[in-house]
DNA sequence: GTGAAAGCGCTAACAC
DNA sequence: GTGTTAGCGCTTTCAC
């Protein structure tokens, strides 16, 4: 009586092998396809784990080879449509290649992420794919990679970290966007940015981090100075709309920004979030795109071609992400040995209906 | 030497129980809080097992207690805004409770469920929250039931499988919204309908299945028949419009039900793909919501507030539909053996701009 | 080709 | 209180 166990009259192997009439070993070679067996015992024992509905326990399995097939995901929010699709793209990847995954949101909280990645340990996955909360508080990271566990940073690097990165360049994507609201005539072309991230525009003046040094959030305003230095503009705070991360919070900061004394004729944003704020506080202001106002928004949603005029957008391989992110991981998995890999997708510039000439231009 | 174990080096309960000069036993029980030790004992042991970077090994445990604090998710496509939300519930309840979540992608399709559910079953979850492929090809599920594994059904039923369901009711949401254009003078409403699951007219007059006996995509055609039929409106098959499971489709059948004869002056969707279609299609066609024609959509995402006028909705209850079933779970894992239970969440409706009284009404 | 035996890391009786 | 012992279900030498 080992109390409630919870398979309970589950065959095991023993079972299979006593109703082949063979021993336990033969049996679990017949079953796994590993040595030498014969045709006949085989056949037996196939036949009588069929009849008994024998289903192997792979915790034991994963007790003596050491490897559960299994990795674990930690991103800030499912919910979230970057993440969801980024994990699917993860999950294709992995189950193409016999890995189950284990998902655990951490809402950008380290504490959380440091727990979730603990736990993920202690289940003994084999790797883990993290977009890590942060980009310098990563000592739990840091403890994992020394304990041996392949380990891939995604949509973010962390410096301290050794371990292989997939991401995008942002801040080259900002700048981009941001120079073809520059060509069009532009002058003033705010930013609508998390808080959390963003810096003072005298910081912005030198700042150069490489792509996996800061949250995209940061390499985005980064991106968004240079894009305005690169065409003689200049970087103003009051171009930089801090905002909560919240949609309600970038229609505010959208609205301030088109109420400037000076006001704003391009808006950015740096995610879906800030978009769906700053569509809502361009209609609440009555203006109309393009030709009040030029968005450019980072994050290709289906909904953007929904709006009317479809929004301009920076978009990202998401999906490719997340599997490019997991066929490092296997790599690893399959014994690369090599130095830290920083891969750094392509972004493309999607040319919509909202955006167009600077008012007056 | 036991090969390339995954975790190498890593300390064993056995080595802080050295360290600590007791035996295996009591570093257990220090360790795992259970049975008696000695302050002292306590001490030495929790000392050493952090100066060792001891972490369980919760496969080992799980051999022995038979739970892996660990339940596995299937659902059609972690992308579906649907599922990311439920599945966020879902998280969220789970880890309140210490239980891990794996992942798994159906996209609808039955043969990969069976063997997504098997996988699961082998890693030995404690239980399942599943959304079915299929209402009636359940053989996989029933099996897992048999032998013992707590299973609850999310967002579909399925009537052969003795398991709790948690749901909406599809059907009286969409006879609800159905009821609403008819008051506003609405005769002609038509249905955007996935082909996979919709009924000939003829078929819909007499059905009368229950919150968890059918797909949600038929149980709200069914419903949208039933509105009309409540209001004496004829329900003809041209109102029925059938479309791939994809957006583009959608749109034509949008288009298609503005061009009949008869046109349709209200479109009712029964998902939020439907939805993007149809708004394409309404867009496309010229007409205007609500002046020339009146659109319901199930499924209240963030967007549906974004296009202008915004849409008057069905919503969902979504995450506390991941947040239910797996409390549903955790009871069934706690000891609940009561009969299999239906839980029917509460949808409610959302009166925006995109619904008005009929043209020349 | 097959069986016996050892053991993965842990928990759970059972003695003492 | 603490240690000894016996496994959980499986894979893997090592003989034969």
């Amino acid at each position: 009586m080992t109390g409630r166990r919870r398979h309970p009259d589950q065959a095991t192997i023993h079972d299979v092998a006593a109703a082949a009439g063979v021993s336990r070993a033969t049996a679990a070679r017949a079953l796994g396809g590993y040595g030498r067996v014969s045709d006949e015992a085989r056949d037996r024992v196939t036949a009588a784990a069929t009849s008994l509905g024998y289903r192997p326990n792979t915790l034991a399995r994963s007790m003596i080879t050491g490897t559960t097939h299994t990795i674990g995901v930690v991103v800030a929010d499912i919910e979230n449509p970057f993440f969801a699709r980024a994990v699917r793209g993860i999950a294709d990847a992995a189950h193409a290649a016999g890995l189950e995954v284990i998902l655990a949101n951490s809402d950008e909280d380290v504490a959380k992420e440091r727990t979730a990645v603990g736990v993920l340990f202690q289940k003994r996955v084999d790797g883990l794919i993290v977009a890590p909360a942060s980009t310098e508080d990563t000592s739990h990271l840091v403890d994992l990679v020394e304990r041996g566990l392949p380990i891939v940073l995604l949509d973010r690097g962390a410096p301290t970290v050794r371990a292989d990165v997939v991401v995008v360049d942002n801040q080259r994507a900002a700048h981009g966007a941001i120079s073809h609201l520059a060509r069009l005539g532009h002058r003033r072309i705010a930013i609508i940015a998390e808080a959390d991230t963003a810096l003072p525009a005298a910081e912005l003046a030198t700042a150069q981090p490489g792509p996996a040094d800061a949250m995209p959030s940061r390499l985005r305003l980064v991106g968004w100075a240079a894009g305005l230095r690169a065409a003689d503009l200049p970087v103003t705070d009051d171009l930089i709309r801090r905002t909560r991360y919240a949609r309600a919070a970038a229609m505010e900061q959208t609205v301030a920004a088109l109420e400037l004394d000076d006001p704003a004729t391009a808006i950015f944003t740096t995610d879906s979030t800030m978009t769906l704020g700053a569509v809502d506080g361009i209609v609440a202001s009555g203006r109309r795109m393009p030709d009040d106002v030029s968005l450019v928004a980072f994050d290709d949603l289906e909904w953007t071609t929904l709006v009317q005029p479809p929004l301009t957008v920076v978009a990202q391989p998401v999906y490719e992400l997340g599997a490019t992110a997991t066929r490092r991981l296997l790599a690893r998995l399959a014994g690369d040995e090599g130095p830290p890999e920083l891969i750094v997708l392509e972004t493309s510039f999607i040319l919509r209906g909202s955006t167009g000439r600077v008012p007056g231009g």
